[in-house]
DNA sequence: TATAACAGTATTTTT
DNA sequence: TACTGTTATA
């Protein structure tokens, strides 16, 4: 059935009313593609809601047209829950969910057309490095420089940019050895995964995408059913994910047509594309490192001809001194298109300011700022501390437990993390997945069995010799030649895996049993939570407690979901993510990292550890582009506080075991003076003469530096610590204090030089390695010995 | 095969 | 620090 089509102006004034002039273009614009760059706090989710309910309400649309993609769990349950308080019960019918989730779906209903059973294993990214590090031993790649984890970020990218092996081998510098290693891996990567019956999260885009191309008549189905696609967070998509949309937003040529259509075609009998709906701020991309690609959304226009683009710039978040201090920084991003956040809410308090002389007195002033903000009648709820890195909740935690502030870790090792839930896990894959050998692997000595690596192998050269998966050689196990006890053991496993199959097989007489009630056997007839018990270690306890706490999460999906098969259980607990566990009732305030923070909100906000090193973080300093992310990471989280924003830092930090002097970030000079209020300034820090602290004179004082190898690893460079105060001269500069940013990348040396460091005094060039900006000198010291140094940062000069 | 003791090394962010 | 991997011993 057509639906009937109205004009924009018949969307019911309630969806319209109340909304500034951009937003209410937004909700009404029609056309084939619309780009809404919204700044941070403008109402985006309000906007994307109505536009959605007004599609319904106009009915231009019926609900199973809509597919809506956000980026997190937690983003698709809150945006379904404000569709349904439009809506009602049409909600129901619409897809609103994460990229992976959307696309597991559409994979797992065509799974049989390109060979995969429909319960394929999801591999997270600790199975996928446990497959990959395999991979990497076995072809000794360690020792011609490729690291398990560089491959694996590699392979990841290379997915990311839709990329196969044998793309790669094309394109790849063959006469390179990393990259004929990178390609070899990736090539028994894929044939591992294919092998398992497995998919990474990668392969989820990805695989979808070759899906839509390989099989056009199947892309037809979708591109006929969504027929208003909208995606949030633009800004991080991937190429993948961007190529994904395409597919979705391609017309449908009329050969692919299905026969039964009965939706509105073009004269040709095509199916004409379906309307696209993006939004985004590209000054919140911050996911680049894992492969987003800001040109998606900068190039919007180029590759949507015809598309409209909205700005949503009145913020409604915070107030004008955040936003103030938020415009100032990113502003020092180039190469973006000019947007200023404005409010009429007014100035609001300064943002606070302070300087620790360590992580733990840092914390201390969050604690003691926390009870403060409480005493005046702020929530726990409305209160959160965010940092770069997980590590820096160590000291935050001790404090706040010490201060008796409720807090929640949100993301951090994560529950699904665990070893114990893994292992719970790959037997339940196991069972969903026969091929899973990954999985089957894991679980066959846990709990101990005294099946080794010895036993593993013998059943996996059997399994080759027989043409056997290994699994099923496990079935064999007398066959299997091996002694008595471990050969009962093998048998044991597998009949009561066998059992488990059986016993949720979608044509068992009495109907399959529930997901939970199955588990709960299995965990039984395994002995997993009784070995773990009868240890007496209380780590155990704790272990076995998250194993009883993993079937209540299976008996809690039995009840919602009646139906809900052991598949659809754990495509469930594959794709959450750190943010989705956020509920807003908790009564604790917050703790998260910077990344998890984005598209969250909170009255007041603590961003902790605003040092050099840190953010921006180190390992951003190589990357091209590092810095600006790191940047709009901060601009990220300065934008989500309401309003109180407190930035706080520590002199000195313990970086595993060793401590050492930290400076003053430089994104702080970027806020205007006036707009911070500092209770202990960088300045106020050290110059304190008589009340120097302890920790660091401990540390050697002046001198005291990184004693860690490299000392080109200082970017930000000694000097920025004593002459950093946050002034109008600092500013004037440009945002670059005098040293701050070295760049030596004209120095040119050569094995035999001589150099002159500022800490580790003259010495000879030994070799030169690398090249362009990355470019490192191994230098001979005549006092400190043989170090590395990236030229480009160095305090070098060559003599 | 399992365990304990030891040494070495790594830390960015995550769907 | 904390985790991984190696080695020695039961």
């Amino acid at each position: 059935m057509q639906p009937f089509v109205l004009g924009p102006e018949s969307i019911p004034a309630e969806l319209v009313d109340g909304l500034n002039p951009p937003q209410r273009a937004a909700v009404e614009h029609r056309g084939e593609a619309l780009l809404i760059v919204a700044g941070a706090g403008s109402g985006k989710t309000r906007v994307l809601t109505h536009r959605i309910a007004g599609l319904i309400a106009t009915r231009e649309a019926w609900p199973s047209q809509i597919l809506a993609i956000t980026f997190t769990n937690k983003a698709a349950a809150e945006m379904r829950e404000r569709v349904g308080h439009l809506l009602g019960e049409a909600v129901e019918g619409m897809w609103i969910s994460t990229f992976h989730s959307a696309c597991v779906r559409i994979l797992r209903r065509e799974a049989e057309r390109f060979g995969y059973p429909q319960g394929f294993t999801i591999y997270d990214a600790a199975d996928s490095k446990a497959l990959i590090k395999r991979i990497v031993k076995a072809v000794d790649a360690e020792s011609l420089g490729v690291s398990v984890s560089q491959a694996q970020h590699r392979i990841s990218g290379l997915k990311n940019e839709l990329i196969d092996p044998d793309g790669f081998s094309r394109q790849a510098d063959l006469s390179n050895p990393r990259d004929a290693l990178v390609l070899e891996i990736y090539r028994q990567y894929d044939r591992e995964l294919r092998r398992n019956r497995a998919f990474d999260f990668d392969d989820l885009i990805a695989q979808t995408v070759w899906l839509f191309r390989a099989h056009p008549e199947i892309a037809a189905l979708y591109q006929r059913r969504f027929r208003h696609v909208l995606v949030d967070e633009y800004q991080d998509t991937n190429h993948a994910q961007y190529a994904l949309i395409r597919e979705l937003t391609r017309r449908a040529e009329p050969q692919h047509v299905p026969a039964d259509t009965r939706i509105a075609l073009d004269p040709d009998g095509s199916i004409p594309p379906a309307s696209l709906t993006v939004v985004g701020d590209s000054d919140q991309s911050i996911y680049a490192f894992r492969g987003a690609d800001i040109r998606n959304i900068t190039e919007f226009e180029r590759d949507f001809p015809g598309a409209e683009v909205i700005l949503l710039e009145q913020n409604y978040r915070s107030t004008q001194n955040i936003l103030d201090a938020a415009n100032a920084v990113i502003s020092r991003n180039f190469d973006r298109r000019e947007k200023r956040l404005f409010t009429t809410s007014g100035a609001g308090a300064k943002i606070v300011g302070y300087t620790g002389y360590s992580a733990h007195d840092e914390a201390q002033f969050v604690a003691d700022e926390i009870h403060l903000l409480r005493d005046a009648g702020t929530s726990f709820n409305d209160i959160a501390v965010f940092y770069r890195t997980n590590a820096q909740t160590r000291a935050l935690e001790e404090i706040l437990i010490r201060a008796a502030v409720p807090y929640r870790l949100i993301g951090g090792t994560k529950f699904y993390e665990r070893a114990e839930v893994k292992d719970v896990l790959a037997y339940l894959m196991t069972v969903a997945n026969p091929a899973d050998e990954l999985s089957v692997r894991r679980i066959i000595n846990a709990p101990k069995r005294g099946i080794g690596p010895a036993t593993e192998t013998a059943i996996s050269n059997y399994a080759e010799a027989e043409q056997l998966t290994f699994r099923q050689a496990m079935g064999r196990a007398d066959a299997l030649g091996l002694g008595p006890k471990v050969t009962r053991e093998i048998a044991a496993l597998a009949e009561i895996l066998d059992r488990a199959e059986a016993s949720i097989a979608p044509d068992r007489p009495q109907g399959p049993v529930p997901v939970s009630r199955m588990l709960a056997t299995l965990l039984g007839d395994v002995r997993y939570t009784e070995t773990l018990r009868a240890t007496g270690n209380p780590q155990d306890d704790a272990r076995a407690e998250n194993v009883e706490e993993l079937v209540n999460v299976a008996k809690e999906f039995d009840k919602t979901h009646p139906d809900g098969t052991l598949v659809d259980f754990l495509t469930e607990v594959a794709l959450v993510a750190a943010a989705d566990d956020l509920d807003d009732e908790s009564g604790a305030v917050s703790l998260m990292t910077l990344h998890t923070a984005k598209g969250l909100e909170f009255d007041a906000v603590f961003l902790t550890g605003v040092e050099e090193e840190l953010l921006p973080h180190r390992m951003s300093a190589d990357e091209p582009g590092g810095l600006a992310e790191e940047r709009r990471l901060f601009y990220v989280g300065i934008t989500r506080a309401r309003k109180v924003l407190h930035l706080s830092l520590a002199m000195t930090r313990t970086t595993f075991g060793e401590s050492s002097v930290a400076m003053p970030s430089r994104f702080l000079q970027e806020i205007p003076e006036g707009l911070i209020e500092w209770r202990q300034s960088p300045g106020m820090a050290t110059s304190l003469g008589g009340t120097r602290p302890r920790a660091l004179n401990a540390h050697g004082g002046e001198g005291g530096r990184r004693r860690r190898a490299d000392g080109g690893e200082l970017p930000a460079g000694r000097g920025l610590r004593s002459e950093f105060r946050p002034t109008r001269e600092n500013q004037q500069r440009g945002g670059r204090v005098s040293g701050a940013v070295r760049d030596n990348s004209a120095l040119e040396l050569a094995s035999g030089d001589r150099v002159k460091h500022t800490d580790f005094g003259e010495g000879t060039v030994r070799a030169v390695l690398g090249s362009g900006t990355k470019r490192i000198a191994e230098v001979d010291f005549d006092e400190a010995g043989r170090k590395k140094l990236l030229i480009k940062i160095a305090p070098l000069e060559k003599l």
